[in-house]
DNA sequence: ACTCCTATTAGGACCAAGTGCTAATTTTAA
DNA sequence: TTAAAATTAGCACTTGGTCCTAATAGGAGT
């Protein structure tokens, strides 16, 4: 059979490390039968990394999962409490707190921070979160300090709402409203 | 301080390369305050096997899942995905994930399935979310299995909308609506 | 046929993160 | 103090590359 094109050959190439990342220059320089060279150019040109590279991404794709919300995981330390009033709690931002790639705090980690605030500024014995309404208002990177502050803004039967916006410096990173469902003891 | 002993540094090294396993054999060493080569023979009489290998390790153990399907970040575990469509994930609610006076499950464990389920399903480079509103309908306790189904419900210029429900068998135990923002790699 | 231009090859120096080996030095424990 | 165990050092070699320069092959146009 006759060679492909250029054209053709990277795009195939291109099709086949999305599907097996795990080629070597060599092994696809023989599927393609031109020399190894040619393939590190078209891996050049199409701004593929190399073999090494191409497994580490697909790796802590992996690893990410693994660092999920693990239980003891302290949700942000206390810092000031007026039961049913306002709380204000810190968390920095480490390693395990980011999607490895771009250094991004997930979501659920300012949520889990705004929220457990939200319940623990609730001066009941139980308290469960009942609905939120949460907006992510920029994204927190690996190494800032996000800062909470909670306040109940309205409270009648069974129901509390809570008001949580979270800041990093100056600028408000996470803004959420709590109904957070109240109950004596006796029930459950 | 004094330098552990072979067995404690072995013992901690095996440990530490479960949870890091990305280190190489300096920084290691570095860590230790020993030698690479202590570290090298520390290595080959635990059997671990190089960097490059272990990262191998953990990237194949990815790949064999879905394969093109991306299941990435995923709290809980994918049991189905078509991207830009719908997803589902199903997590165990074990004693980890509840309050220990009550046994009911914390809010911020059924959101972050919900969320990273929301975030996967998005057919994207990067994907983050923005907003949510969210509903806890009913409380979870330990020992259900909660099952989320996600559906993209709408999608526009760099923002989708996901819906996602969670069922604890028949019952809906929880349900939200994610906005999320979507960007192909270039920017940031 | 001759000339350009693109594409393909070739080759060498260098790198990271090792393995495998031998040998020297240090520590510890009997 | 002396033997055994542990640590450190050094060197050659390996993979799967990068980066750079240079040579060659194939076509298209004139």
């Amino acid at each position: 059979m006759s060679k492909l094109s250029k054209k053709e050959r990277q795009e195939q190439l291109v099709e086949m490390l999305k599907k097996k990342p795990f080629m070597t220059d060599e092994e696809i320089a023989k599927h393609f039968n031109v020399s190894v060279q040619t393939i590190r150019l078209d891996r050049l040109e199409q701004s593929i990394p190399e073999l090494r590279e191409r497994i580490k991404v697909v790796a802590e794709r992996n690893l990410d999962q693994v660092r999920s919300l693990r239980v003891d995981e302290v949700i942000g330390e206390m810092i000031d409490l007026q039961l049913d009033q306002s709380a204000i709690s810190i968390l920095d931002i480490g390693e395990e707190h980011v999607f490895t790639r771009n250094k991004i705090a997930r979501g659920h980690h300012l949520f889990a921070q705004a929220n457990s605030l939200a319940i623990a500024v609730i001066d009941e014995e139980l308290a469960l979160t009942a609905s939120a309404k949460i907006r992510f208002l920029r994204s927190v990177k690996a190494g800032e300090r996000v800062v909470a502050k909670a306040r109940v803004v309205e409270k009648r039967a069974g129901r509390t709402k809570v008001k949580v916006e979270s800041f990093s410096g100056q600028e408000m990173v996470f803004a959420g409203t709590f109904t957070v469902y109240r109950a004596e003891k006796e029930k459950y």
